[in-house]
RNA sequence: GGUGCCAUAGCUCAGUCGGUAGAGCAAAGGACUGAAAAUCCUUGUGUCCCUGGUUCGAUUCCCGGUGACACCA
């Protein structure tokens, strides 16, 4: 019999605008493989310029999966993610035994590599209700209900994390199980084996790529794209003046561009805005990674050296 | 050319009645189980423009210089 751990997945992962999609791309080819998104932004169909997705030619190059295939409509997260993966490349390694996946999404790539623990799909009414409570009475008030149903998630979670605290709220509330109980921690078996490759760069280097491609996406119609959004904002017909409740629409490269569309500030610092905080996203991608000592890092300039 | 004002962190600036200094932004570090391009926590990095003088001691007061700005010629 095959054993199945011949099975490997190969993962792609590093900071935005380090150069994963062309190294996965070539080692796809490589590898006789398709490319497995693992991005949480690039898998909506209403966004392309601000979130990087691959070029048609690149797309024209590799069959790639997850990319652009929901909408900013659904609710999509995490959990969906893991179950669709697995399948996926459960159907894909019937046929072979190495696939690439490739993306920047920390939280996505751990679904995958170790599963989430089986919590119940979310409640979106629960969760709005709660936020419009953490809204009117404040974040103590919340914290207060969650020592009193929760006191381990309490005791364990970042109490000055409002989203943390809605979280175990709302799987508490929802299911009449404590959050805590939910979780297992523990590590779920995949029938495939799994390399991480991180792709990194000199500091100094990755922030001037990351300036020079928001200034290329503005050059290439972001602003027009982010205005075509506009039509996700309004619930139940009524304009709904913040993204809370559309996470996609919160992503770096639209929400300051709906803060500039919305009269908050100018074109200029809006931009400026962009740039700021997609530094600030590579800077977090980073640090979750850098506890991941299975990660086998590799300098992205050196590749480029390569050919 | 004259007069006035300014020169302090990467940037914008506050301050020290003379005892070597602190805010915002930028930046750095960190956390992370269905919002994750999200959300949250921590941290001040300095020839206080340069000579010289007064002083126990000058970033602070004084002389001179340099540079920026404003006004007058």
């Amino acid at each position: 019999m095959e054993n199945p751990k011949e099975k490997v997945l190969t993962i792609i992962l590093g900071p935005t605008a380090v150069g994963k999609t062309d190294y996965a791309i070539s080692l796809a080819k490589r590898l006789d493989s398709p490319v497995i998104n693992c991005d949480s932004r690039q898998i909506f169909k209403e966004m392309t310029i601000g979130t990087a997705v691959p070029s048609r030619e690149q797309l024209a190059e590799v069959r790639h999966y997850f990319i652009q295939t929901r909408s900013i409509a659904e609710h999509y997260a995490a959990g969906q993610y893991e179950i669709d993966a697995l399948a996926l490349l459960e159907e894909l390694f019937k046929t072979r035994d190495n696939l690439v996946m490739c993306g920047g999404s920390g939280l996505y790539i751990d679904a995958v590599c170790n599963g989430l623990d089986a919590f119940p799909e979310p409640d979106m009414e629960l969760r709005d209700s709660l936020n419009r409570r953490l809204e009117n009475e404040g974040l103590e008030s919340l914290r207060y209900q969650l020592k009193q149903l929760d006191p381990e998630s309490y005791s364990t979670l970042d109490i000055a994390n409002p989203q943390r605290i809605i979280r175990a709220l709302e799987v508490t509330l929802q299911t009449g199980r404590k959050f805590s109980d939910w979780k297992t921690e523990q590590k779920k078996e995949r029938p495939f084996s799994i390399r991480k490759v991180g792709l990194t760069m000199d500091r100094d280097r990755l922030y001037d790529r990351i300036n020079a491609r928001v200034d290329r996406m503005m050059a290439d119609g972001l602003l027009d794209e982010v205005k075509s959004l506009d039509r996700f904002r309004y619930r139940d017909g009524v304009f709904c003046p913040d993204l809370n409740h559309i996470p996609p629409l919160r992503t770096v490269g639209y929400r300051e561009l709906f803060d500039y569309l919305d009269g908050k500030t100018d074109l200029a610092s809006a931009v400026d805005s962009i740039k700021t905080n997609t530094r600030r996203y590579a800077k977090r991608q980073l640090s979750y990674w850098g506890r991941d000592d299975s990660i086998k890092w590799i300098d992205s300039d050196q590749l480029d050296n390569q050919g």
